[in-house]
DNA sequence: TTAAGTGCAAAAGTTTTGCACCAAG
DNA sequence: CTTGGTGCAAAACTTTTGCACTTAA
């Protein structure tokens, strides 16, 4: 967990400042509960609710800063935009499971994916930053509904909805 | 690899019809060189190049119907927008590392992720579709040029460079 | 002090949609 | 025939940028 003082010296290091803006995004996605993720819009209006608002170019500016220097990962989750969390080692570290049909999102942990990237990256010479295993499946229910057809473009299956239900209850409206 | 018959049937199976644009668009992907991707503005243009334009509404469409099918592979690449190639089982399934720097994009192979996913996938019930190992990392250059900082928002190591002109001269431009 | 960062408004893209017409099955 | 697909133009979004003003160091 990043304090501010660290992440101050860890932008000055680079000829960068520490801000309130930043301060306050950073502290937003270290208190973000584990499996949600954040858009660009999705934090702004977070932050207008908060009453602390910042522009939202302010807000592209700190995603595309912090995620270059490893501090965020950017999630490319079905067709949705891009999402935004903390990049952390273990023991948060995880990957993504989307249904290609509905959208609907599951993490999981899996140590071995961590162990291939490294011997690859290794390989190429590479620093690691991140590494993200997107697996894109189809659930149960779309299956069931006939997969890949049929249904409107706009379905989605009863879990995809309680999952986005989820999101804002737990999150977003508090 | 899907021949016009193949890909009418499994259109057809679904309420769907085979339509010229959507073999050309398919076959263009077939014909691929092996790593490259194209966006929805690449393939416009290709297709223009070839004369045989295809509205970009139309491409749109059908680049999601056909993600959605399983018979392409939805790229989230670095800060480039989406790409496309088509999504292939052995032998040519693989994965990419990005570097968070410069967008310099390299395929590895690798046969453990996709048995980790298919182990996923089983646990919890879902029929798998696609697997992607995105690994970010930082590329010896940009390393040496003091990452994260210092260079430039638009600078871009001269391998990415190089891969850029390869694209373009390998395929684009014939 | 002074260079980096912010906010605003405008611009630049990218993607989606409504609608009339066309064509696959 | 009938329903899905296409192309066009407009709309809707998302993301980026130029610029004047602030502010961290």
């Amino acid at each position: 967990m990043y304090s501010a003082n660290s992440l101050k010296a860890e932008l000055n290091a680079k000829g960068w400042r520490l801000t309130p803006q930043r301060e306050v995004i950073l502290q937003i996605f270290q208190n973000l509960p584990r499996g949600k993720h954040l858009s660009a819009d999705d934090l702004s209006k977070l932050l207008e609710k908060r009453g602390e608002e910042i522009s939202l170019s302010t807000i592209y500016r700190t995603l595309k800063l912090m995620t270059r220097m490893g501090l965020l990962r950017e999630l490319e989750l079905a067709e949705i935009h891009k999402h935004y969390e903390l990049n952390t080692t273990s023991p948060n570290h995880h990957h993504h499971i989307v249904c290609a049909q509905c959208n609907m999102t599951i993490e999981f942990d899996n140590s071995t994916i961590l162990k291939q990237a490294i011997k690859q990256v290794e390989k190429s010479h590479l620093e690691l930053i991140d590494c993200q295993l997107t697996i894109y499946a189809v659930c149960p229910e779309a299956i069931r509904k006939g997969f890949p057809a049929i249904m409107s473009e706009n379905w989605a299956c009863s879990r995809a909805k309680n999952a986005k239900d989820k999101l804002e209850q737990d999150f977003l409206s508090n």
